[in-house]
DNA sequence: GGTAGTTTAAAATGGATGTTTAATTGTTGT
DNA sequence: ACAACAATTAAACATCCATTTTAAACTACC
């Protein structure tokens, strides 16, 4: 960690708390840096890749970040934030009949998770989280998956004719957000198993409907049996 | 990695064939160094502090293994071997009808990997190679999730009256296992977005019906109209 | 033009880590 | 007891990497 003393490098206008240029070099690094910390984690992600990438020099990290701890913490802190304003907020606010809107979320979703060229490091960032907690996983998932979480619980809500935080209700979520966050988790798993599965912008349209189909295969059959309670479940 | 005239520190005895003692240093690295691995992953995991747990030296890894990976490697290769004899192999050789086969199979995978308390860190070994692949991770998933994947395919398969390699039916076993394996990846985001739920065996027995219901009514519902191929996709 | 902020380049530092070496201990067979 | 060999140890070695430093450019803005 860079001694505290360390922290504001040469003049008094401490660059650190700047807000961002568009186009400055921070901002550079701030995006390669989110891009080598979901390739390789941060323990193995260096300093050196990170300015490489951003085509800056090394001591530049330093400069506006004090250390790499704090640059990944910053990386995390935009994470949480970037992803506000995309197709998944506009999926999460349609207001198209349940069936209909459960398909754009599902769709918003997968394209959002599936495409790793553009910003989806996010995603790939949870998974590192995943396997090594820190600190910041708990924000983590607040901003990026409880609003489509509970978004999916309504509509499935809905769908069931059950109440969004009932156990049937919330286990159908799980199983819905599962088979699309499988492709991204995963994903090394399935280029094994099944090679030549590559996702085309076609290939991943073809498999959100394949999850909304799957699903809603399920949730069509049980929508009217529910005040039955005809299932076997005891809570 | 270690040079190859360097593999066989001292006498030609080759310890590193030597199989294990039930009380052995070698023993003891082994079981130090899966949890490490299984708390830091590869590259963040020290053989310092493997040996540290281990309460050996800092040289008796590369003494008994020749180096990290190597290691690793066989870390890993215990922990396939936990995997390669239990329930699961039961439930792939279960000659029952496709729909009971197919609830044995997901009850018995969803056992193995919601039981915390038998293999502990093995799943967590997992997670990291999700992560950062490493290259032993082509032989754990040849031994651990091919045999379940194509099993899976072939119920499906059945159940659906398409080739075992059809794209749907792989689909549909994708859909399956990302259920199963989704309480096991995304487990830390789960018991955040659902603190309530506990996996007691109760529990874990219900969550493998309901994975099994709801992949089995789209499974059900599609087991007529394939060769009419109905649906709009194009492959 | 001058000045402060910013960027670049290169080198040095220091710490952590994988690995190796040489010496030491313990055991076994003769 | 002696020799051969396995197991272990402490110390050193070599490398990588984050971090710091230094010095020189570049870029605004006044």
């Amino acid at each position: 960690m860079a001694s505290s003393t360390a922290r504001t490098p040469r003049g008094t206008s401490d660059p650190v708390r700047n807000p961002a240029l568009p186009d400055g070099t921070r901002n550079k690094l701030l995006d390669s840096a989110g891009q080598v910390f979901a390739d390789f984690g941060y323990h193995a992600a260096t300093v050196r890749e990170i300015c490489a990438r951003a085509g800056v020099n090394v001591a530049l990290v330093n400069y506006h970040f004090g250390d790499k701890l704090e640059l990944y913490t910053e990386v995390l802190r935009h994470s949480i934030g970037a992803h506000r304003d995309g197709i998944i907020q506009q999926a999460l606010r349609s207001a198209a009949p349940p069936e209909e809107a459960f398909r754009e979320l599902i769709h918003a979703m997968f394209q959002r998770v599936c495409r790793a060229d553009r910003p989806g490091w996010h995603f790939r960032l949870m998974v590192h989280e995943l396997a090594q907690p820190t600190p910041a996983m708990a924000a983590v998932i607040d901003d990026t998956m409880r609003p489509i979480y509970e978004r999916f619980c309504e509509l499935i809500g809905v769908m069931l004719g059950l109440p969004v935080d009932h156990d049937k209700t919330r286990l159908c979520a799980h199983s819905v957000i599962a088979q699309v966050v499988h492709y991204v988790h995963s994903r090394h798993v399935i280029s094994r198993l099944w090679p030549e599965l590559d996702l085309t912008a076609e290939r991943i349209s073809e498999i959100s409907t394949h999850i909304a189909d799957f699903s809603l295969a399920y949730l069509r059959g049980n929508s009217r049996k529910n005040n039955t309670s005809r299932n076997t479940r005891k809570t």
